[in-house]
RNA sequence: GGGCCGCUAGCUCAGUCAGGUAGAGCAUCGGACUUUUAAUCCGCAGGUCGAAGGUUCGAAUCCUUCGCGGCCCA
């Protein structure tokens, strides 16, 4: 009983509930009529096998259709109700001349809201909508509560969030942004597993979070009388794997990372991770391509698409342009890693940056493009040869001195996508991570810590590998034109409602 | 963290500038109607105006603080 009242009475006297509605308030509405109305057929199905049939005219077959109650029309002896299921929407015709009076009773008395199930021939009325000519109407789930508005459904952000169902009865984009995201799934995994990847599962709770400057949510194990964080990144425990052999993985799942929501960021979100050993970053170059343009038509059925009413075509191959070079045009002179820090940090400071005093020249041409450059980049683009500074665990570039073989994908100002020529040399690899945890003891919360156990497995030896991460929902925000992460995502982060 | 905007009936919104008995449409509830398409017509009911405090004879409206949400910036 899902308001647990038992009598009128006591709904009665709670104002806040007097929209509930009356006949359920009794355990008879509510109730569960046949629990196992099963339709022979879907609306959007009747409609195209019926497109053909005249106006005013029955087709003689018989079929049967349940859904949700969107529109009741009703005009005393004969009553029209539009039911939606998960493909569309279908009219019913009660006719009291052809009914039952339980299942006219039925059709009249239904709410907005509730499900209903009914059998009958498929006609066309005279206005030309196709019906169900029901010959009998079950009830087979009550709604206690009120649609939204039927014209105007729910346009209220906060509601539409909180209250997701309501967003997915009313607004078709709701739905559309649900489907989109399972065939981005969908899609990601077929394009891996075409190129003989397979997907592995790591842990989400770890006693040591890494694998990206990020923080962490923690929680405590009770069993075990210790601290776990909810990974910020899968990346080390895909490295292990990579050193136990097996040379194409990756995962798909949820990360969480301790900061602040915006239009970009949820604390949770789905994150695709694939290493591919014997591969380096530029052969991730052409697997984010891939990726993404395959979940580009998928949804679309194209991979040039408007986003933001700009296009934005995701065509492969993508613009490659270095980082350095992004960060001189940004500040209208020539920026190189080898100038020295205090000359850098003269250019970030007069576009109004602020410079930190421990970092050093890497650090701050990075932050020169991130800042200045990088939400001007239209895309698709790979931002290549980062600093080695602030890529902890990428590979020093094989021959530009301070730079790391590693990418962001950029699509409409935003990263998308990082990669890397993953690190698999164990000395190097340990300093870098020491230096990481000195920041760390001096307050950079975001600087990763050591772990011994990841770097035990690199000392039994890591294959070269090229490792790249992307950010599932950020691409759906494109293929679906959102603004929002939080239209990407069904039930976003929101502070908890009170007075619930 | 900062700026701006919003919060009024279940939903969509007026009313706030210029203080004076809280409104409309849809939904709900009661009634009429056998081809409707936001059906139509008649009638009833529905409110902690986000919260608290202040100013005032009188506050949805003015002031202060707080909560929640959105957008932009950091």
């Amino acid at each position: 009983m899902p308001y647990g009242r038992s009598s009128r009475s006591v709904a009665h006297t709670e104002g806040a509930e007097d929209h509930l509605r009356e006949e359920s308030m009794t355990s008879e509405g509510t109730g569960s009529g046949p629990g196992a109305f099963r339709p022979s057929a879907r609306a959007s199905e009747l409609i195209s096998r019926f497109e053909d049939l005249p106006e005013g005219e029955g087709s003689g077959v018989g079929e049967s259709v349940a859904g949700r109650v969107v529109a009741r029309r009703d005009s005393g002896k004969l009553v029209f109700v539009v039911l939606q299921d998960s493909t569309g929407r279908i009219q019913l015709f009660c006719s009291l001349s052809e009914l039952d009076p339980d299942s006219f009773a039925t059709a009249k008395d239904c709410d907005l809201g509730d499900w209903l199930g009914a059998q009958g021939e498929i006609i066309r009325t005279k206005r030309g909508e196709l019906s169900v000519k029901a010959r009998s109407v079950t009830l087979v789930a009550k709604a206690m509560r009120p649609l939204p508005d039927k014209w105007h459904g729910v346009t209220d952000t906060e509601t539409r969030y909180r209250q997701r169902y309501l967003d997915l009865i009313v607004n078709p984009d709701a739905r559309q942004a649900l489907e989109a995201k399972a065939k981005v799934l969908a899609s990601v995994r077929s394009t891996l597993a075409d190129r003989g990847f397979i997907e592995v599962e790591t842990p989400i709770l770890q006693p040591l979070p890494g694998g990206a400057a990020a923080k962490p949510f923690s929680a405590r194990y009770e069993a075990l009388d210790t601290e776990v964080y909810m990974r910020v990144a899968p990346e080390l425990y895909l490295k292990r794997v990579l050193v136990g052999g097996v040379e194409r993985i990756y995962e798909l799942g949820r990360c969480f990372r301790n900061e602040g929501i915006s239009t970009r960021h949820n604390p949770e979100f789905t994150m695709l991770e694939a290493y591919q050993a014997f591969a380096d970053y530029s052969d991730m170059m052409e697997l984010v391509e891939a990726i993404v343009a395959a979940a580009a038509l998928a949804v679309m059925g194209t991979t040039q698409l408007i986003y933001a009413e700009r296009e934005l075509d995701l065509t492969p191959p993508w613009d490659r342009r270095s980082l350095a070079e992004l960060a001189s045009d940004a500040v209208g002179r020539e920026l190189s890693i080898e100038m020295s820090r205090d000359e850098l940090a003269n250019v970030a400071a007069s576009h109004g940056l602020e410079v930190q005093a421990d970092w050093g020249p890497g650090k701050i041409l990075f932050h020169i493009y991130d800042k200045l450059a990088e939400g001007e980049i239209w895309g698709p683009a790979f931002v290549v040869d980062f600093p080695e500074e602030v890529s902890p665990l990428a590979r020093p570039h094989a021959d530009k001195a301070g730079l790391a073989e590693r990418f962001e994908a950029v699509c409409a100002g935003r990263e998308m996508a990082n990669a890397f020529s993953e690190l698999n040399d164990p000395v190097l690899q340990r300093e870098r991570l020491e230096a990481q945890a000195k920041k760390r003891a001096a307050g950079d919360e975001e600087a990763m810590r050591l772990d011994e156990d990841f770097l035990r497995a690199l000392e039994h030896g890591m294959p070269p590998a090229g490792g790249m991460g992307l950010g599932i929902d950020r691409l759906v925000m494109l293929l679906t034109n959102a603004s929002s992460i939080r239209e990407a995502l069904t039930f976003p982060q929101l502070r908890p409602e009170k007075g619930l």
